[in-house]
RNA sequence: GGCCGUUUAGCUCAGUUGGCUAGAGCGUCCGGUUUACAUCCGGGAGGUCGGAGGUUCGAGUCCUCCAGCGGCCACCA
């Protein structure tokens, strides 16, 4: 046969093969360099044949900032089992990497590094400070490619894309202006979990509840005592709210009554709303629209009586004019000392001091997330999840992943609408543009001035009383708080641009960014569409989704959104979540533990592939797995036992005069060939139901149990023929190859350069191994591997045929 | 409060649609270096598969209930 290779590989094949095999296998000697035959091959791009089947994965974009952790070993070797795998099917497997800005995680680590330098972000214009992220990512981004190529990731790297590719980043914009133009896009002023520390608002999902023990204050409330765990929100109460069906109140619905706090005296409507529980506390709530979810939709639900929110907490966790006294206290000093002056002042009834219930807390840095009132742009949900449930029923995408299809499926039927906007720099900028003509009184701004100083106000006031120039505040912006109002007359005009529009007025951008899981939601299609010509005609919609069942919400319930939206097509048929990866005792890894597996640290010590097989060999998706020293040790052996049967098998080729002619006469040759292939039948079986980890012991079991302690022991004593053993190593290696690749491809060569050209014809169907054809039954003839029937079978066997039941007869 | 997962050897875990005489790694005990591998080979001990019912010729596997552990969700102030 002869192999169109380029000269070059083939040269370098040449000179790796040594004759002489060490006895222990050593994965230093080897990986870097073939790693770089298999790059040099090409074998990582698609191949381009159109009779070739597609198959393709999208790797999820590592952040571009972050250094390999176990949890990429963990996608990068399942991955790379599925690629490596179908490409020796035949199929044109892409594999399709990238890398994610990570708006907020990035932006938070710059900080520290400012921080470190004396520095803060509110130093720094907007561009400015993209700037510096953006030199900063430039630094570190690529670090982690190099590191994902060390575990033997056959990726196509000259596909790979960032998030904030201008190609990328111009269709993650027409997709957010086609939904505005859909009507799924909506400006409100709702309440979001605004994490004062780090400065943004968060969805939903991105806030932790804990428990926690906190005094739940009773206060004296005009004619009412009320409970409240928060009583520094008092100065932002604007009604009071009971339950209707509460006889004890009933006489007060629609009254208005007279509060003495700390303040002064308020007069304040009492309302009935069904969502007060008579049960707790007092069966009377404060209703404090600006600063609790659930009062501010009891405003929402009773407009006319209810005043609306009354923000007393600022953006900076600190209690604001409105407090008087109490302003420019900390939330939690301030609740002290309120709690301390309404027992002096008589109004503090009692104090459960242990009370159990649950806060949200930043699940970054667990800062208690305060709801806040702000504008925002938000995503109407529904219409996308109705498309993504219909299509789960539809069977168009399978989740694979003990029980996680069932909680996406729970997130999709309550999910509530996505605040798409983050109040930080790095990111993809809004393409919105306001027209504060005509409302610069209501407008807020900051910016940094000509000296480097920070200013703020409206920008009224910036202008008209400490006179700066419209323009330079444009300039050197950083926030912009443009606010909603009932009336239409006093609501800011907007348009959606990503250049200052040219119409009359004066145009300020906006300044918030998308949140970091809008563009990547996008990223199957996206990625697909900025490549080569045809790629996503070609692989879209994609095979698998791998990634860890963390981030389901987050992202593969998000892809599927916006996939169905944009493609009106699944972005994946299948998804398949790994679970995380702990220690050997079960305990989450932590730095400050010092239970981390570093990936790099264990390649270098025990090689790619031991890392590998320890951490594939009986995962379970959706499962966590434990994975210690000592699994890893383990797999160190295993590609030690590889090599060493490789290196017996091809010690014996050069010491008897191999004969390839030989007939295949010996019934235990035929034995041998008919198990050997139904190993490879199983497997492929077990790698076509997603079944990786059971695909990876059992090969480990049929190998070293089977292969290497039977059938090498056999063949030592003639009862099987070399060249039986000889196909049996190559397809062991072929077998092996996704999981193991380096110590495969190692063997593999070696193999190679013993092989007469006769020889090759028979056993050798390409010069590198990730390119060779997987094994596959001989004959349709052969039978699955047969199995002893135990005496007990064959009783019960024949009980069954006798429809006797057998009861405990057989005993 | 709701949902999901899990419970199998001393430890960590596998175990397709029921067919098991229940496996692997590590650990442990005994024995082995005449050349594939001591990062190894041979052999042993160790499990009433969380508990109780049920379906079936047959249950670790399916159903019901109970208990322990873990996780996710939730506006009880």
């Amino acid at each position: 046969m002869v192999i169109p290779v380029d000269t070059g590989i083939f040269y370098l094949v040449l000179r790796y093969n040594m004759r002489h095999m060490e006895k222990r296998y050593t994965h230093s000697d080897h990986e870097t360099r073939i790693y770089g035959l298999w790059e040099q091959s090409g074998a990582f791009a698609p191949r381009a044949s159109k009779a070739a089947k597609p198959y393709c994965i999208i790797m999820p974009p590592a952040n571009a900032n972050d250094p390999l952790h176990v949890g990429h070993a963990m996608f990068v070797t399942i991955e790379d089992v599925l690629i490596r795998w179908r490409r020796m099917q035949g199929y044109s497997a892409l594999w399709l990497p990238g890398a994610d800005h990570a708006g907020i995680e990035t932006q938070f680590v710059f900080e520290k590094t400012l921080k470190r330098r004396g520095q803060s972000r509110f130093d720094f214009d907007r561009d400015k400070l993209y700037q510096m992220i953006w030199d900063y990512v430039q630094e570190n981004k690529g670090v982690v490619v190099e590191q994902m190529k060390k575990l033997g990731a056959s990726a196509d790297w000259s596909r790979f894309r960032f998030t904030l590719d201008e190609d990328i980043v111009k269709l993650v914009l027409d997709t957010f202006r086609q939904l505005h133009k859909d009507g799924l896009v909506y400006r409100d002023l709702k309440l979001v979990n605004y994490c004062t520390h780090c400065g943004t608002a968060f969805s939903d999902l991105e806030v932790k509840h804990i428990k926690k023990k906190a005094p739940l204050y009773y206060m004296k409330y005009g004619p009412f005592t009320v409970a409240t765990v928060r009583p520094e929100t008092k100065f932002g109460d604007t009604a009071v709210a009971v339950n209707p069906r509460d006889s004890r109140y009933k006489k007060w619905v629609g009254k208005t009554i007279e509060v003495t706090g700390l303040l002064g005296t308020f007069k304040m409507n009492v309302v009935a709303d069904s969502s007060v529980d008579p049960e707790f506390g007092t069966g009377v709530l404060k209703v404090t629209p600006a600063h609790d979810h659930n009062d501010f939709e009891i405003w929402k639900r009773h407009q006319d009586i209810v005043p609306g929110p009354k923000q007393v907490i600022g953006f900076d966790g600190k209690l604001n004019e409105l407090t008087g006294k109490y302003a420019g206290l900390s939330v939690k000093k301030a609740r002290e000392v309120v709690a301390d002056d309404l027992k002096e002042a008589g109004l503090l009834e009692r104090v459960d001091p242990d009370y159990a219930h649950t806060i949200g807390v930043c699940y970054r840095c667990s800062t208690a997330i305060e709801p806040l009132p702000l504008p925002q742009f938000f995503l109407k949900v529904e219409p996308l999840t109705r498309k993504v449930l219909q299509a789960l029923r539809e069977k168009k995408v399978k989740v694979y992943g003990a029980g996680h299809e069932k909680v996406l499926v729970h997130w999709l039927a309550t999910l509530k609408d996505w605040n798409i906007g983050r109040q930080i720099v790095w990111g993809i900028r809004m393409p919105i543009w306001y027209n504060v003509k005509g409302h610069e009184v209501r407008i807020a701004v900051s910016f940094i001035d000509k000296g480097g100083k920070q200013e703020m106000g409206t920008i009224d006031q910036l202008v008209n009383k400490r006179g700066y120039q419209i323009n330079e505040i444009k300039e050197r912006l950083q926030q912009i708080r443009v606010p909603i109002y009932e009336k239409e007359e006093n609501t800011v005009p907007y348009v959606i641009s990503v250049d200052e529009p040219k119409e009359d007025g004066v145009w300020f951008p906006e300044t918030d960014t998308f949140d970091t899981w809008f563009s990547s939601a996008q990223w199957p299609y996206v990625t697909l569409m900025t490549n080569k010509k045809g790629d996503f005609k070609r692989f879209y919609p994609t095979d698998v989704m791998e990634t860890g069942y963390d981030i389901l919400p987050f992202w593969v319930m998000r892809m599927l959104m916006m996939g169905l939206y944009k493609t009106g097509k699944v972005p994946f048929k299948k998804v398949y979540l790994h679970g995380l990866i702990r220690d050997e005792r079960g305990r989450k890894m932590s730095k400050s533990l010092g239970n981390i597996i570093n990936p790099l640290d264990v390649t270098a010590k025990y090689g790619a592939d031991a890392l590998r097989m320890a951490l594939v060999i009986r995962s379970t998706p959706g499962q966590d797995k434990n994975v210690g020293e000592g699994d890893i040790r383990a797999m160190r052996n295993l590609t030690n036992k590889i090599w060493n049967a490789a290196r017996y098998v091809i010690s014996q080729i050069s010491h008897d005069q191999f004969l390839i002619s030989k007939p295949e006469t010996k019934k235990q040759d035929k034995d041998f060939l008919s198990t050997l292939y139904s190993v490879a039948d199983a497997v492929t079986q077990q790698l076509e139901n997603f079944r990786i980890g059971f695909a990876a012991e059992h090969l480990y079991n049929e190998f070293w149990h089977w292969f290497c302690d039977e059938c090498i022991e056999k063949s030592k004593k003639g009862e099987i023929s070399q060249w039986a053993l000889v196909e049996g190593l190559v397809v062991f290696l072929k077998l092996l190859h996704p999981f193991v690749p380096f110590v495969t491809e190692a063997a593999y060569l070696q193999l190679g350069d013993v092989l007469s050209k006769e020889d090759k014809k028979k056993f050798w169907d390409s010069e590198l191994l990730m390119s060779a054809r997987w094994p596959r039954k001989r004959s349709p003839t052969s039978r699955s591997k047969p199995r002893k029937a135990s005496p007990r079978k064959k009783t019960v066997a024949l009980f069954h045929k006798l429809g006797v039941k057998s009861g405990q007869s057989s005993s």
